[in-house]
RNA sequence: GCGAAAGUGGCGGAAUUGGCAGACGCGCUGGACUUAGGAUCCAGUAGGUUCACUCCUGUAGGGGUUCGAGUCCCCUCUUUCGCACCA
C-alpha cells in the first residue's frame, strides 16, 4: 500500500494556512530572512523548471524557519509583456482578461504544491496598484538626470508600422507578415545605467554569488582604458572623436573607418544627395540584419568618403572610410584604423589596397610591410613615431597619452562597452510612461496625483498592428498639466524588465497606497538574503536589479549597495538531453506528477536528482524511487509506533549497547551531523537526503523493535524520531503527518534545528589504509589515539605489505593521521 | 574567433582541504515472499583476471608535480552556455 500522502498535503497545507506560518509578520523581534525566487510569467500553468525553482526556495525557506529567522517567501506575476499581449492577440481576447484567468490557475497549481510563500504579499506587474509606482520611480529618475531621449535605430517593419524586437526578426523579415525588415531612426527613452558602470563592476558587498555570473557582468559592462583622441576634418574646425586602446600605434593610422550612422555620415548623406555610391552603401549597411552585420563572418566592406582627417600628432593626412565594421554604439563611434597593427584594420586596407605603416617592430626587428600575411598586434618597439621611436610600446602608450593630453588633441579615458538601457516599447501591454508631450512645454511629466497613468481597457489588440494606444483618442489626448494646452500622451511603455528590478522591494510593502513602499519596512526586509533563479538572467534582469537598487539608494529609500546577498542559479530541468519545451513535445506536467505521487516526492526528486545549480535530467523511474523513499520511511514509523512511542520514555545507557545499538546511534548523530553541513551550509541538498537514505537503510535493519531492551529502545525511538525533522525541509507534509504520529504535539519547524552530539561521533576503532608507493596494500583497524611510530611498526608487519616490499628498500613513511599509511620504497640495488 | 563552465559505471550523481574513486538513488542480475503490487525483503552490480585469495586497469586523451592526483600545472579533444568585428 502506499502511503495516504493526498490527505496527508491537503491536511497541512489547510494547517499551514490556519497557523499562517508563511505570512511573516514585518518587524518582527526575530531576525529575518527574506527568501526569493524569481517570479514567473503567468502562461496559465507551471512547469517543472517552476517547480525545481520554488522546490529550492522552499527548501530554504523550511530550513531557515527551524532556525528560528523570521522567514518571508513572497510571491507574484511577471504579468506584462510581449507574450501576454500576442496571446490575447491568437485567442482574440485582451490581455488583462487572459493574464488575470491565467493568474488564477496558476495560483491553484502553486497551492497544491502546499509551498510556504506569503500571498498576502502577492504583486502583479501589470495591475494599477504596482505599476504605479513603476512610473513613480521613472519620475525620480528623471529627476535624478537619469532619464533622457535619443534616437536611434530599431528593426521597423513598415506594413505592420511597428517595431520589432530581434527575436521577432527570422532571416531578416518580419515574423508576422514577412516583409523586410529596415532599421528606422526614431526617439527612444533610456536610462543612464552607464553612469553606475564603474560601481557595477564592484561586487564587494554581496555574500554569496556564482563566480561565474560575476564574470559574465563584468564581461558585460567590458570595462576598457585607452585614449580618446580628436582627429580634425581636413578644412574645417569639425572635431572627430575616436577611442583606441592602442595610442601607441597612432603614428601608424593611415585611414578613419566611420559606420553609415555616425552623425558625420549622416551629414554628408544629405549634402549629397547624388553620390549613389555613398548612398547605397550606407543604406544596403544600415538595412542589413543586425545579427548578421555584426557577425565575424561577415566580409568587411566600405567606401572613400571622398574626405580627410588630419592625425593631430604629426599633421598626416588621413583617408576617410565609411565601413560596415564599426559600431556607432562603441566608444565614440569611429576608429582611427592602423592596418598594421589591427587584424580588422589589415584585412580592410588589403582589400581597398589602402597603405599601411609599421611603427611597433617585433623583438627581431624583421616585419616588413611586403611580407606581412596579417598584423602584428603584439607589444614590441616604437618605430617611425616621432621622438618615441626606441621606446618599448607598452610604456610608449601612457607617453603618447600624456603628450596627446599635454598638447589638447585629447585625454586619458575610460570606455565601457555596456551601453544605456532602452526602456521604450511601442507596445500596448506594458507600464505607460508617465509623460505628456505639450506644443508649448515641451515634455512634462505626469503630476504625482495624476498617476498611475491607467492604460485604457477599450483596445483591441491586434486590430491595429502598430501600438494599440495610439487608436485610443481619449486617452491620447490631454491638456498639459502645465500651461493647460492641448498636448498628447507618450504612447511608449515600458520595457518588463523595469518591472522587475524592483519588485523584491515591493514584496516588502506591497500594499502601500502612498509610495512605493514605507522607509521601516524596506529597512527591516531588505535587501533580499537569498535570491533564487535562472542562469540566463545572468546579465540583463540581475545588471537592471542592481541599477536600480543603487538608484534607490542613492535616494535614500533603501540600505546597504546590493539587492541580493546571496544568489543561487539553478539548472534547468531537461527531459533526453534537451531543454523541454511544447515544440518538442517533451514536456513534464508537475501538476500530474503531483495528483499521482504527491508534492513531497516531486520534491524530494528534484531535489535529489543533482545540486541546486546543475542542470537535472528528467527520469521517471528515478521519480519512483523518491516515492519509494517517503512510503518506506512512513512504513518504518507507521509500522513501530508503539516502539518508538515507548521508546521516547527512555534515556540509553551507553555503555549497556550491543555493537549493532552503537552502530544505529553512531548514524543517528553522524547523519544530522551531514545533514546539517550539507544542507545548512553547502546547500546541497542531494547528499543531504542521500544521508537520509542511509539513515533510513539503517533503521530499517532493526528487525525486531518490539522486543529490544529499554536501553536499545531509546536509541532506536531516536533514530526514528529524527527523520521527520530531517525530512522537514524537502518533504514538509509527511514530515508534519510523521512528527505527529510519533506524538509530537508542536509544528515541526517550531522544533528547530535537529542536533547532534559530537560524543557519539567518537568510534572505538578507526580503519587506516596502508599504501606502498601510492596502491593500497592493506588496511589497520586501530584505536584512535595509536602513537605514528606503533603504526609503522603494525603496517610494516601485514603481509600483503611485505609482499609489496620484497626487493625495495623503504625510502619514507608518512602517516596522515586517522586516514592513511604511506611508505615509500625503491628498488633495492 | 573570444570568454566561462563542464567531461567520473548502463543512467542521475558522490568523493567538502591533494589522502580508501563510484556514497545515495535508478536500472540490471539472482533469490525469497505472495493480499500479483508502479509492491516488499535479501544478495550482487566499474572493467579485466582468478575456483577463490590476489593481482592488473580505470575519473575525455596525452604529459608533468607529489609518498599519493577525479582534485594541482601544461598541452590536446569534446560538449554546453555566454558574447559576437568592442577599436
Amino acid at each position: 500500500m502506499d502511503y495516504p500522502f493526498s490527505m496527508i498535503e491537503q491536511k497541512w497545507q489547510q494547517t499551514w494556512q490556519k497557523r499562517r506560518i508563511a505570512n511573516a509578520p514585518d518587524n518582527a523581534d526575530k531576525t529575518k530572512y527574506y527568501v526569493l525566487s524569481m517570479f514567473p510569467y503567468p502562461s496559465g500553468v507551471l512547469h517543472i523548471g517552476h517547480a525545481s525553482n520554488y522546490a529550492i526556495g522552499d527548501a530554504i525557506s523550511r530550513l531557515k524557519l527551524m532556525e528560528g529567522y523570521n522567514v518571508m517567501q513572497p510571491m507574484g506575476y511577471d504579468s506584462f509583456g510581449m507574450p501576454a499581449e500576442n496571446y490575447a492577440i491568437t485567442h482574440n481576447s485582451h490581455p488583462r482578461i487572459t493574464t488575470e484567468e491565467h493568474i488564477a490557475s496558476m495560483r491553484k497549481q502553486f497551492d497544491g504544491m502546499g509551498f510556504f510563500l506569503d500571498w498576502e504579499r502577492e504583486v502583479s506587474t501589470c495591475r494599477p496598484d504596482y505599476y504605479r509606482w513603476g512610473q513613480y520611480i521613472f519620475k525620480k529618475m528623471y529627476e535624478q538626470g537619469l532619464v533622457y531621449r535619443k534616437k536611434s535605430f530599431q528593426n521597423w517593419c513598415e506594413p505592420c508600422n511597428t517595431v520589432l524586437a530581434n527575436e521577432q526578426v527570422e532571416d531578416g523579415a518580419c515574423w508576422r507578415c514577412g516583409s523586410e525588415v529596415i532599421q528606422k531612426e526614431l526617439e527612444q527613452w533610456y536610462f543612464r545605467i552607464t553612469k553606475y558602470a564603474e560601481e557595477l563592476l564592484d561586487f564587494s558587498d554581496v555574500i554569496e554569488w556564482p563566480e561565474r555570473v560575476m564574470t559574465m557582468q563584468k564581461h558585460w559592462i567590458g570595462k576598457s582604458e585607452g585614449a580618446r583622441i580628436e582627429f580634425t576634418l581636413e578644412h574645417s574646425d569639425t572635431k572627430i572623436p575616436i577611442f583606441t586602446t592602442r595610442p601607441d600605434t597612432i603614428y601608424g593610422v593611415t585611414f578613419m573607418a566611420l559606420p553609415p550612422e555616425h552623425p558625420l555620415v549622416q551629414q554628408w548623406l544629405a549634402e549629397e544627395p547624388d553620390n549613389r555610391e555613398l548612398q547605397d552603401f550606407c543604406k544596403k549597411v544600415i538595412n542589413e540584419d543586425k545579427v548578421l552585420r555584426q557577425s565575424a563572418e561577415t566580409e568587411k566592406e566600405g567606401v572613400f568618403s571622398g574626405r580627410y582627417c588630419v592625425n593631430p600628432l604629426n599633421g598626416a593626412q588621413v583617408q576617410i572610410w565609411i565601413t560596415n565594421y564599426v559600431l556607432m554604439d562603441y566608444g565614440t563611434g569611429a576608429v582611427m584604423a592602423v592596418p598594421a597593427h589591427d587584424q580588422r584594420d589589415f584585412d580592410f586596407s588589403k582589400k581597398y589596397d589602402i597603405p599601411m605603416k609599421i611603427v611597433i617592430q617585433n623583438p627581431a626587428g624583421n616585419l616588413d610591410i611586403s611580407t606581412m600575411s596579417e598584423a602584428y598586434i603584439e607589444p614590441g618597439i616604437m618605430a617611425a613615431s616621432a621622438h618615441f621611436d626606441g621606446m618599448p610600446s607598452d610604456a610608449a602608450k601612457s607617453a603618447i597619452t600624456e603628450w596627446i593630453a599635454k598638447n589638447g588633441w585629447g585625454e586619458k579615458t575610460v570606455t565601457y562597452r555596456l551601453r544605456d538601457w532602452g526602456i521604450s516599447r511601442q507596445r500596448y501591454w506594458g507600464n505607460p510612461i508617465p509623460i505628456i508631450h505639450c506644443p508649448k512645454c515641451g515634455i512634462v511629466l505626469v503630476p504625482d496625483e495624476d498617476l498611475p497613468v491607467l492604460l485604457p481597457d477599450n483596445v483591441q489588440v491586434g486590430k491595429t498592428t502598430s501600438n494599440p494606444l495610439l487608436s485610443v483618442p481619449e486617452w491620447l489626448n490631454v491638456t498639459c498639466p502645465q500651461c493647460g494646452a492641448d498636448a498628447t500622451r507618450e504612447t511608449d511603455t515600458m520595457d518588463t524588465f523595469v518591472d522587475s528590478s524592483w519588485y523584491y522591494a515591493r514584496y516588502a510593502d506591497a500594499h502601500n497606497t502612498a509610495l512605493p513602499f514605507d522607509q521601516d519596512k524596506s529597512d527591516y526586509w531588505l535587501p533580499v538574503d537569498q535570491y533564487i533563479g535562472g542562469i540566463e538572467h545572468a546579465c540583463m534582469h540581475l545588471l537592471y536589479a542592481r541599477f536600480i537598487y543603487k538608484f534607490m539608494r542613492d535616494l535614500g529609500w533603501v540600505k546597504g549597495n546590493e539587492p541580493f546577498l546571496r544568489l543561487l542559479t539553478q539548472g534547468m530541468v531537461l527531459k533526453d538531453g534537451a531543454k523541454m519545451s511544447k515544440s518538442k513535445g517533451n514536456t513534464v506536467d508537475p501538476q500530474y506528477i503531483v495528483d499521482r505521487f504527491g508534492s513531497d516526492t516531486l520534491r524530494v526528486y528534484l531535489l535529489f536528482a543533482s545540486p541546486p545549480e546543475k542542470d537535472v535530467e528528467w527520469n521517471d523511474e528515478a521519480l519512483m524511487g523518491s516515492f519509494r523513499f517517503l512510503n518506506r520511511i512512513y512504513r518504518l514509523i507507521d509500522g513501530n509506533l508503539d516502539a518508538i512511542k515507548k521508546g521516547m520514555q527512555f534515556e540509553a545507557d551507553v555503555a549497556k549497547l550491543s555493537p549493532e545499538m552503537k552502530q544505529l546511534l553512531f548514524s543517528s548523530h553522524y547523519c544530522t551531523k551531514k545533514w546539517r553541513e550539507d544542507s545548512l551550509q553547502r546547500m546541497q541538498y542531494n547528499t543531504a537526503i542521500a544521508a537520509i537514505m542511509e539513515h533510513l537503510n539503517h533503521c530499517i535493519a532493526i528487525k525486531d523493535a518490539a522486543n529490544l531492551d529499554d536501553d536499545a529502545l531509546a536509541v532506536y525511538a531516536e533514530a526514528c524520531g529524527i527523520i521527520p525533522q530531517l525530512l522537514y525541509p524537502f518533504a514538509p507534509h509527511i514530515a508534519e503527518e510523521l512528527w505527529q504520529m510519533i506524538g509530537c504535539e508542536s509544528l515541526l519547524h517550531e522544533s528547530g534545528l535537529p542536533g547532534y552530539e559530537e560524543k557519539y561521533l567518537l568510534q572505538d576503532t578507526i580503519t587506516l589504509v596502508v599504501q606502498v608507493n601510492g596502491k593500497i596494500r592493506g588496511k589497520l583497524e586501530v584505536a584512535p589515539d595509536t602513537a605514528h611510530d606503533l603504526l609503522q611498526e603494525e603496517a610494516m608487519k601485514i603481509e600483503n605489505v611485505q609482499r609489496a616490499l620484497d626487493g625495495f628498500e623503504v625510502v619514507k613513511v608518512i602517516v596522515v593521521p586517522g586516514k592513511m599509511i604511506s611508505i615509500a620504497a625503491k628498488p633495492k640495488k
